[in-house]
DNA sequence: CTAGCATGGATCATCGATAATCGTGAACGA
DNA sequence: TCGTTCACGATTATCGATGATCCATGCTAG
């Protein structure tokens, strides 16, 4: 029953999670919104508990807050937790790229293809889409790292930075951002784990925010 | 009402993660172990709900694992995973122990302070006390980095309960693995982030467990 | 006029019951 | 004997309702 019209092959948290997590990167709810239970589920047509479930999921994926007695709300980043985000987004990435140097992948033809779809998004100034893209290829570095431990790290604040790309929104640049992934092939290309490790962070750090305060 | 006789300043689905996770800890439920709910809400004298509910933040933190619709099972952890883990620890806490130093922090009085309470724990042969202690002077250096955000990342990790089920495999060393904290401690007082970084690395790494199948 | 307290609505937390699902083992037929 | 089907028990998933808590509002006393 409930929120979808087809069979159910996920469980209806996931799904109401999904869709709460979709609303939000859409920008429906904004930082600081309200996350009522009984008002979601009636959206939904199911009842509180997978409400709940859904809304405990999204906080530990940093999306949303939960006071115990108070309620869920979105979560409001700060310019300074952003730029926090990007130096420790700086290091793991750095260090899987150092590892998946170490572990010989990944090839660079499938990067190469990722960097073309990213192009590509960027050309049709499809933010979402390159987002999506731009995801995929460093998912596919941290991948090759081979250490499940460093790949949920940093899914889990992949996710959180996704969320916060509603707040810094970035117009223009699209194209050059994608070709500033050339070098990370490249190094990646050349063997030299500290060689790779140094340009991957510097790629992150190269798109931190500025500490405007806001 | 339940669980306990006070008044409770805690949530309900806290206090029964607590005790479920310290029954864990203590051997009563081993890897594998089914943890059905119903049955845990009797003996808590609650109903299903905190106690889902708490099953879903042991699952957050790794110790036990859910399937859909075929319930929670307490987690075992490989070896292989185990080392998985210290290597990313060993690099959130090599940056964070250079930032650490960068930020002037933490005091050199403080970090004594709370190795000499690791010794005494150590010398008492208190496995549990020593993974309290243990976390609670890595946790020091995190906070003293200054990043939030590394600082989630690194309770995600949640060393506390690693430690222990690490550390009470052996039985003892515990004083050497105590005193194994000072050259940090030494690091950290150059004032060189760079070595501190290195320290803290090597020290996380020399504790990792060998490669060992089990 | 203001601080403190009582009251009520909104919402979260918890409950007990029901529906959906899974695994198991017995019954059955080839 | 072996594979298949099906019904049953166990457990999870979901529901609707109730209790508990928070917050805002307005009242009262000083």
């Amino acid at each position: 029953m409930a929120v979808d019209g087809e069979l159910s092959r996920t469980s209806l948290p996931e799904q109401i999670k999904d869709r709460i997590l979709a609303q939000i990167l859409a920008g429906e709810y904004r930082p600081g919104d309200r996350l009522v239970e009984l008002r979601i589920a009636e959206e939904m047509q199911t009842s509180q508990a997978p409400v709940r479930e859904a809304l405990r999921e999204l906080e530990a994926l940093g999306v949303v807050e939960c006071q115990r007695n108070k309620g869920t709300r979105v979560r409001t980043v700060s310019g300074a937790e952003l730029r926090e985000m990007y130096d420790v987004r700086a290091q793991i990435e750095g260090y899987a790229t150092e590892l998946a140097v170490r572990a010989g992948a990944p090839s660079k033809s499938m990067l190469n293809a990722l960097l073309r779809n990213m192009r590509a998004a960027a050309r049709a100034n499809d933010a979402a889409g390159f987002a999506e893209c731009n995801s995929a290829f460093h998912r596919a570095i941290v991948e090759a790292a081979g250490n499940g431990v460093l790949r949920d790290v940093w899914e889990t604040l992949n996710i959180k930075a996704r969320t916060m790309v509603n707040v810094s929104r970035r117009t223009r640049g699209l194209v050059e951002l994608a070709d500033s992934h050339r070098v990370i092939i490249d190094a990646i290309a050349t063997g030299q784990p500290t060689t790779a490790r140094r340009v991957a962070i510097e790629h992150v750090l190269a798109n931190k925010p500025a500490d405007t305060e806001d």
